[in-house]
DNA sequence: TTTGATAACTTGTTATGACATTATCAGTTC
DNA sequence: GAACTGATAATGTCATAACAAGTTATCAAA
């Protein structure tokens, strides 16, 4: 059996803005995974190749290639050398972004609110020096929060800033998500790294999420850093697994 | 303050096979990772630009940048325009690849086993159709195992495969993961899409795990797609959260 | 009929060149 | 002294070109 090859609509690629600020590659996946969603490139068929498709949209072979790049990170489409480019069957689960939960939150339709419970300045230990990069016994800002959606508990979250952010009130904490708030200080958060696990609830745990003594509890340890490879933040979350999963897409490279 | 600028050893990059099978760009991501998990280029650090190490490899710019994405991807590196390339302060954890659970015990230096509990062909049900993109009713064979590391239960793992594997039979999975059987038959997994969650345990499960009955366990669905795009396997796998953890890296784009 | 070589097609790798965009910093002007 | 200005340097984007390597289909020969 060939599998069939889809060529794209032409019109999907008219409008292609050259002088504006999105990158050319960037429009071309855009299209190329509305078409996907939209249907018009069924799971399994052939994309055309790389260098037609170049030549039809008056574009260089590695601007498609860039293009063609993105969308094969996002697990929507396969390459094969010889074979081509094909569509990954199964529906489309949009690729976990490096967002918080208050922004998954809001991108879900939901409406999201915060209790914070306590927030102190206190110094590193040893493990959150460790996480931060920073000295054992340097302050550091200690916070811990319950987050609701649509006032239901959804998750405890409990986190160290370092020494640049002892100043980040409780009043900018509960209205805004953690990274709304270091956003708002020009801090650009570029690298997550994350554990998760799992675990039963502890009694205040369970208390404050509203949930039954010894439930399982979904937990992330999570260290984030900005744009310049600096530990901006350490994390401990306790999410309800019936309100929250992780949704990972892995890529073979 | 400015950042110190580390300047690679040299001899780094000597002995670059320029006609081997491996690609200069991937030596080089090789090299340069090497030198940072070494320490020889400390935390913070910036590394030399393109351009310059570039000429001084005698390589060209897109080669290098190339080999500095595939840094930057994995969560080593973070570049902003207009500054340079960084090193990314703590600890490195490595990228969570696309293997299995058997071939990461192998990594760690544990010795996997697997006890085959079920292995039956049976009608997919429109759960499992719809995630192996087949017929409802479609013959499908699923198989029930427990993994051990070191003799210690470690997961219950649930697994379909669609028709093409019906006749993996029970003797190939207690001594291989199912990866590697699938890998053995000519299948490449190349996208996988995992949901984490938790959830507390069966009476059957804690017995399999030898766990308290009610314990939190930690749960994986996966759908698993081949080179061509095709679903290869979808399993919903419980792990004993004492023993098993997931590591992610998010990289903002 | 089967096997083997060959051609056509497709993605993978690398080089070279140019210009755009952004951040930093020193200098100048008000 | 503060604010603006320009030079400088770095990554980001895009084009053109060539060759390598894997896959498939075709066709001829055994």
């Amino acid at each position: 059996m060939t599998q069939k090859e889809h060529s794209l609509p032409a019109d999907l690629f008219m409008d292609l803005e050259r002088s504006g600020p999105m990158p050319l590659y960037f429009q071309i996946a855009q299209r190329i995974e509305r078409a996907i969603l939209g249907g018009d490139l069924p799971a399994g068929s052939r994309l055309e190749n790389e260098v037609a498709l170049g030549e039809r949209l008056g574009l260089s072979r590695p601007t498609i290639r860039r293009a063609i790049q993105e969308l094969v990170d996002k697990g929507l489409l396969v390459r094969r050398r010889g074979i081509g480019t094909q569509v990954v069957h199964g529906q489309v689960t949009r690729r976990v972004e490096l967002t918080s939960l208050f922004d998954d939150l809001v991108g879900g339709g939901q409406k999201p609110s915060t209790r914070v419970l306590t927030l102190d300045v206190v110094p590193a230990d040893a493990n959150v020096a460790e996480k931060l990069a920073v000295a054992e016994g340097d302050p550091t800002l200690h916070v811990r929060r319950v987050r609701l959606a649509d006032d239901v508990p959804v998750a405890v979250l409990e986190n160290w800033l370092p020494a640049d952010f002892l100043d980040v009130s409780s009043d900018e904490l509960k209205d805004h998500g953690l990274y709304q708030v270091l956003r708002g200080r020009g801090v650009t958060i570029r690298v997550a790294k994350q554990r998760i696990g799992a675990r039963k609830a502890t009694v205040e745990e369970a208390v404050l999420l509203e949930i039954d003594r010894g439930s399982a509890l979904l937990t992330m340890d999570r260290t984030a850093y900005d744009n310049s490879g600096r530990a901006v933040e350490f994390g401990h979350h306790c999410y309800r697994p019936d309100l929250y999963s992780f949704e990972v897409t892995l890529v073979d490279k």
